[in-house]
DNA sequence: AGCACGCCGACT
DNA sequence: GTCGGCGTGCTC
């Protein structure tokens, strides 16, 4: 019997979630526990969840303080690879070991139920690859399929970009071989699940949020054994799953924000799945019609980037036309129609009578996005947070979108006693009430988060649309990626200036993405197809390139912009939020950190530079104030070194809580 | 992050 | 007297 002591990554915050803890090893001390082997630790009165990183030692810590492990737990335990990323990660993200362990492995069950998983029926491909398409295939099987490399796919939409994949995956099959495809929405599982399920002869598991604890468990300890080749779909969180020969890696629609986490650690699943195709030595394929900007820029002039400039089976891409909202409120007959056009309203007629269906993208929910007295300008606000309440009027509600604070549609102001109130803005709901009205006979759609709470209920909607039993779908993002509707050839888009505006370096490049990603749902199948993007800023240049559908020169015309801001991927940018209930306190705070990262940056990390500290765009959210600083720099060792300096050299106070966010997408 | 402890005001 | 709201401090 001799006493073994470990460095146990644990489910806590403080101490970087790094603690030492006592094993009796029996007799032999090659007996140890591995990296990687979870466990059961007491802290304080708790028992909680550890995961053994390293032998450690008792030397500068009180001896009667150390406890020993409670419980080895042999369901799960973590591979070198996935200690190696895990390790990886917590670092580059400044983010505790041990939570980030804890908060992406699956809660751990007693006994998991029987999986359920989907057979492929692997049915002759019936499709035949164009040039452009065997091309793609050849080159990248070329690259060699049992070692790393990572290729983008650029490919307009409707390219075919899904049967290149599957081409790919085939082979990955072959060497028996497994596939991990991620999406960046549930939304898209249907879609292809439906073509795995078809054309591929193995098992396939899908991965999200509709999946139950025990399931995820499951399949964890299932996958962790299992050899045999399969093809999981999955969001996010799949990149963790510990898939045994890992063949390949898709990242469809890699653009996509969804991709990134914004709360606890905020990791980039696309950028972790190339770290994790990089330690594994196998194939990584992105794909997408706009693809990031960092992503273009860092594959463009390399041999592994393809692109596919035409539609597959002779389809178009969809004439984009915009429609010039300026000035209609002059014309009482516009007035009327308004946030539509006479020119929509008659595209949308002509489309339901050839017995076509229409989209119709906005990119917001509700009826309106606030109300205001007519009399005083008094607008409805949330008393929680800095926000406007957004009305819903089916529900006759206005609700805060930040926070659960929601109250009846007010009858007059509480400031004048005024009784006319008017709503500002449209959403959804509007738009679907003005349609009901101007089509009484057609069946119309709402698509959106408001309406399709759950899977089954998306399922649903989707095969309703599909089997054309609804002629128009009115929807928010959910509409625009990645769906392939067969007989849509008129997409009406709304509500984009709003946009436009929004002051950030990527709002031009989240602008083109919308568009571009929105009117690829039209025409998809052959047929001429329309978009009509209405816009109060139409001489705005972003409109031209969409109109000739060529991404080449937004991002010529974007990097100089990038260059003059110093925004990514000219310079890399970490974000640091300090969050708390005084107002006061938080600025102070966060002033003070500020002015000490300057002064740390001029001593040690010179090519680094500190900015801010700012407000939140919504500085107050459910009673708390948050504000953030900036810091930015093209030396990446510096930028991290200098966030550890920081790291290790500060104790916020308890009233403050903070948060670290690298790579961000939004500013806050 | 939990969780306990302890200080204070409010209530039976 | 004692209940509970929340600020403070500790956890290998």
């Amino acid at each position: 019997m001799s006493k073994v002591y470990y460095l146990v990554a644990v489910n806590t915050p403080f101490n970087h979630s790094m603690l030492t803890y006592g094993y009796e090893s029996e007799g032999d001390e090659d007996i140890s526990l591995p990296q990687g082997t979870i466990v059961s630790v007491p802290l304080g009165k708790r028992t909680i969840d550890g995961c053994i990183w390293q032998l450690g030692s008792e030397k500068g810590l009180e001896l009667k303080k150390i406890k020993d492990i409670s419980k080895i737990n042999a369901d799960i335990i973590l591979s070198k690879d996935e200690c190696e990323l895990y390790q990886w990660m917590s670092n580059y993200y400044h983010y505790p070991l041990g939570r980030l362990i804890f908060d992406t492995l699956p809660v751990l069950l007693k006994k998991p139920r029987k999986l359920n998983f989907v057979q492929g029926k692997n049915q002759l491909n019936q499709f035949v690859l164009n040039d452009e398409q065997s091309q793609v295939v050849k080159k990248i099987t070329e690259l060699g399929l049992d070692k790393f490399s990572k290729s983008l796919i650029h490919g307009v939409t409707g390219a075919g970009k899904t049967i290149i994949y599957l081409e790919i995956i085939k082979k990955i099959i072959i060497e028996k071989k497994s596939v991990l495809f991620l999406l960046p929405e549930i939304n898209l599982t249907p879609q292809f699940m439906k073509t795995f399920e078809t054309y591929l002869g193995i098992q396939i598991f899908s991965y999200n949020s509709s999946i139950s604890n025990s399931d995820k468990f499951g399949l964890w300890k299932l996958l962790q054994v299992d050899e045999t080749p399969k093809l999981i779909l999955g969001v996010r969180s799949s990149i963790f799953l510990p898939i045994k020969k890992l063949g390949l890696i898709v990242v469809d629609e890699e653009h996509d924000q969804s991709f990134k986490q914004d709360d606890r650690c905020t990791y980039n699943a696309r950028d972790i799945a190339i770290k994790r195709a990089s330690l594994q030595k196998i194939p990584i394929i992105l794909g997408s019609a706009t693809p990031m900007v960092e992503t273009y820029k860092a594959f463009k002039d390399s041999a592994n980037y393809f692109a596919l400039k035409k539609r597959a089976q002779e389809a178009k891409l969809p004439e984009i036309e915009l429609v010039d909202m300026r000035g209609r409120g002059k014309v009482e007959s516009e007035r009327a129609l308004w946030p539509l056009s006479s020119e929509s309203v008659y595209k949308i007629r002509k489309a339901l009578e050839k017995k076509e269906q229409v989209l119709i993208f906005i990119n917001r929910l509700g009826y309106a996005s606030y109300l205001q007295c007519n009399s005083c300008g008094h607008q409805f606000s949330c008393p929680n947070c800095s926000t406007n309440l957004k009305l819903f009027k089916k529900k006759s509600l206005i609700v805060c979108q930040t926070c659960e604070y929601k109250e009846k549609v007010p009858e007059m102001c509480p400031e004048c006693m005024n009784i006319q109130l008017t709503p500002k803005g449209f959403g959804t709901e509007k738009v679907h009430e003005m349609m009901k009205s101007l089509f009484p006979d057609k069946v119309i759609e709402r698509f959106d988060r408001d309406e399709i709470k759950t899977f089954s209920k998306l399922e649903e909607t989707l095969d309703l649309f599909h089997k054309k039993s609804i002629d128009i779908l009115v929807g928010t993002q959910m509409l625009s990626k990645g769906h392939n509707f067969e007989n849509v050839n008129l997409v009406i888009i709304l509500g984009i200036d709003s946009q436009l505006n929004f002051p950030d370096f990527r709002s031009n490049e989240r602008v083109y993405q919308t568009l571009t990603q929105v009117s690829g749902r039209a025409g998809r199948f052959g047929k001429n197809a329309e978009v009509l993007v209405h816009t109060l800023a139409p001489e705005n240049k972003i409109f031209t390139y969409l109109k000739n559908h060529s991404f080449d020169d937004f991002y010529n015309d974007e990097i100089p912009m990038r260059q003059l801001c110093s925004s990514p991927p000219i310079k890399k940018i970490i974000l640091i939020f300090f969050n708390g209930k005084n107002q006061g306190e938080v600025i102070q705070e966060s002033s003070v950190q500020t002015q000490r990262l300057i002064d740390m940056a001029k001593v040690h990390f010179n090519k680094v530079e500190i900015l801010g500290p700012r407000p939140s765009m919504v500085e107050k959210k459910v009673n708390k104030f948050t504000w953030s600083l900036m810091i930015r720099s093209d030396d990446i060792n510096q930028l991290h070194n200098l966030v550890n300096t920081f790291e290790k050299t500060y104790n916020p106070p308890n009233s403050i809580s903070l948060k670290i966010d690298v790579d961000p997408y939004y500013f806050d």
